[in-house]
DNA sequence: TGGATATAACAATAATTGTTGATGAGTCAA
DNA sequence: TTGACTCATCAACAATTATTGTTATATCCA
């Protein structure tokens, strides 16, 4: 378990997963390391397009790169996803003695 | 653990948690149901505003809302957050002997 | 060095999402 | 039945995000 993470951190976070190319990136990722190339390849989607998203991913803190010579290598970041784990843990409803409240408004 | 997500349902989810707002009306709702005025009155927040926002939570499963006379109770919906984590959960990286790969392009 | 390759970054635009103020619908109580 | 109250919905607008085509940067190889 560790430090709450702060909520503008969170937002980044869960607006990082909230779309169906970066999900599709993540997944592809979850192989293994791969470089653009192949995921463009594989995805049948514009370089520049990729690009915008796994820059996304990692600002997010999601995914990490490596260059290599011309190549540049993304893989998971299996940090972010345990923190990511422990995040939506925090959402859960917290035990507790039936809060009992009056009327409202 | 449960059927796998379909991609755009895991969009749908991610997203009702991308924003700041939505966040904290989670985080107030962990402490039990609460109509719609408190919630405005807690959170200095319009409450057009609001209604947009728990509609999004709804939308998405993340809460359930009930009504009492003319207040709407809303509440965290703790079968979402289940699924949720099982959600970051299949993001992780699948164990597997290490792949080897050659050049990629 | 010069050309080819892989990828990032940019600018213009399109699409989506959020905010605000106003109105409408349902409920209650006098 | 009328007026007050709670909340959803809508329309107009603002803000953010995504896409596309293009250009810039870095690396490699001949």
């Amino acid at each position: 378990m560790v430090a709450k993470l702060s909520t503008k951190k969170a937002v980044e976070l869960f607006h990082a997963l909230s779309d169906e190319t970066r999900l599709a990136l993540l997944d592809r990722l979850k192989d293994g390391e791969q470089c653009v190339c192949e995921l463009t390849d594989a995805m049948k989607a514009a370089q520049s397009r990729l690009s915008f998203h796994l820059k996304v991913l990692k600002e997010a803190g999601l995914i990490e790169d490596r260059r290599e010579g011309r190549w540049m290598y993304y893989s998971l970041s299996i940090q972010a996803i345990e923190e990511l784990e422990d995040l939506v843990g925090s959402l859960k409803k917290v035990a507790r003695s039936a809060v009992s409240r009056g009327r409202c408004c």
